[in-house]
DNA sequence: GATGAATGAGACTTCATTCAT
DNA sequence: AATGAATGAAGTCTCATTCAT
């Protein structure tokens, strides 16, 4: 199974550079060196590829994700978007697949990447929960905070996955700085 | 002119549902029940009409945009947080042009994208800057934060788009809020 | 029918410049500022004024060709020489009309092309077989002998047409040399 | 290979029958059974078989062409009409395909074809000056008598193609007839 | 007479997928 | 397992021609 291996690793290579489209299935086995036909050995088409690549790479950054015991919300917060930052600084493809998904091609898809992201707002949605019942957080609509504080990061996501000198720690360290204390001078 | 005026528009609502692959130069014409040559009288190609819609579309939010006499910096970020959150709000079909933008077809679209993203940033990046020289605003990483905070407006954006119930009004007052004070308890 | 003869004209010239194909019927109006459907209103289609083009050029050679009295064949020949080198310096989209001419595309087109040379064939032929009859030319295929004659005073009818510098006088003058003397070296 | 070899085969049989035009890649395809995928697997488009057809007839013309000995420049002349007559009436598609061609559709198209009439062309004349400098040939503007010559050479290569129980021998000997000792009765 | 918007047949081209070897 | 030639559906685009105004 050493093959599908390859072909799984060029396909998220090629599809993060070229997107979904632009992307041959002749592109994926030539720069492999190897007939198309083999292609069919091992994936069903195209959409299926990709679809995998998809799941392989939601996981990966899944798995990334700790939940802590509850008596830390704020805590798991800051671990969990550290950790997602330098993998997405590591390994810039997995965000470009993520971000750059063209919707609407095929409902499966949208659903992982849907999927995905409402993993994470759950996460950041409870930890914003657990942190009001704990008195430690102020009283706020949760599901439009929870986006917010999820959109930020993502948005500091895509910077660093482009490479643009962003550095997760201190990124990190500002996202918390806004979320916690705001932009406000202190009085 | 009519005619090109119900082919943009006709554009613009069939690729915010369809996405630019799924969406045949065909399906253009058929649903306005004309022949597909007419298509071509008026663009040139499928590429050419799209476009013309993402720039018609970018140009409608920019509009909206305010720039407000400096010494209120943020105002003018709350007005602008509204403004376009109520335009996203009446036409949905604007922001899922915006969000869900396949890139890696044609550098030009992207350019239209992403210009407009820059647009938005710069916008919040320099009112932040206002405020903290007038000291308002806190020391901070202003890059990061600016984006941070355009972040966290894109998603909500997106919600309030797909008409999940989310109220601008409401919206853009729990943005400010975090983005000032933060979300912790004050003490 | 002022329009009509517009639309001939222009035709004529365009065709010349850019082949049938290539010329398209809004090439035509659009160069006389007028509207396409006008053109229709003098023309059944596209290929009618190119029959119609052909024609009369074709017309307009053979009505410089004189018949001289059968005395003088070689006069004849001479005379109707000079006179259509001449025509085609004069005018060369006459030339390039006929020697450019695209075959196979439809029957009638390649008739007219190919009926005006069996005119000036057997002109030459006539010629040829009259002088035989007199003593004057030698014997000799009259068949082969004409169409060398033809080939060579065609080549050179290009050459004129374009403006290579030739003089219809001189290579009229070459030409019947070559005919009457031959090549070699006298002894 | 033998796929693109029938193809280029079939092309040129096709194209010397209908002309670039009327010939479309399904009638390529359809004639030879097979899809008409196929044939943009060996080549770009239409216009890219075109001219490998084209430049496949011109070099087997031009292959047949001899440079002999510069002794005997009248010799050489013969040789090569001969030849070259020969090979129009093997195979006259090839003669076709040169005559025929429909100009002004790609200045490459013409390129080739116009490349080929020149070598022809300045074969004819070196000859003729040779001659002239050896003595045989009397003295005249070689520019012009050479594209008499040739002329009268193509229109005969013409007649050969089409069958026209024309035998290649003895048109070469007339064609030789004439250039050499003119048509006049000797006296 | 003139217009020009609209038509639609006809051709081209790409590429995911199949299949015999 | 692997190959790569072949397929054909799906889409793009052009332009001669029509027709209502």
């Amino acid at each position: 199974m050493k093959r599908r291996e390859e072909l799984l690793q060029r396909a998220r290579e090629l599809f993060s550079k070229k997107g979904f489209h632009s992307l041959t299935v002749s592109d994926i086995t030539s720069s492999l060196g190897i007939a198309r036909g083999t292609f069919y050995l091992y994936f069903e088409n195209k959409e299926n590829i990709y679809e995998e690549v998809l799941k392989e790479v939601v996981s990966e950054v899944s798995s990334r994700l700790k939940v802590l015991p509850s008596r830390e919300p704020l805590k798991q917060l800051e671990e969990n978007i550290k950790g997602v930052l330098n993998l997405f600084k590591e390994k810039p493809e997995i965000a470009k697949l993520i971000f750059y998904h063209p919707y609407k091609l095929n409902p499966k898809f949208d659903e992982i990447i849907e999927g995905f992201f409402k993993e994470l707002l759950s996460l950041v949605e409870s930890s914003l929960l657990r942190g009001m019942r704990m008195g430690i957080v102020r009283k706020c609509n949760a599901k439009i905070v929870s986006k917010a504080v999820l959109g930020a990061f993502l948005q500091l996501g895509k910077e660093v996955a482009q490479g643009n000198s962003f550095n997760p720690e201190e990124v990190a360290k500002e996202l918390l700085n806004i979320a916690l204390y705001g932009l406000l001078e202190e009085k």
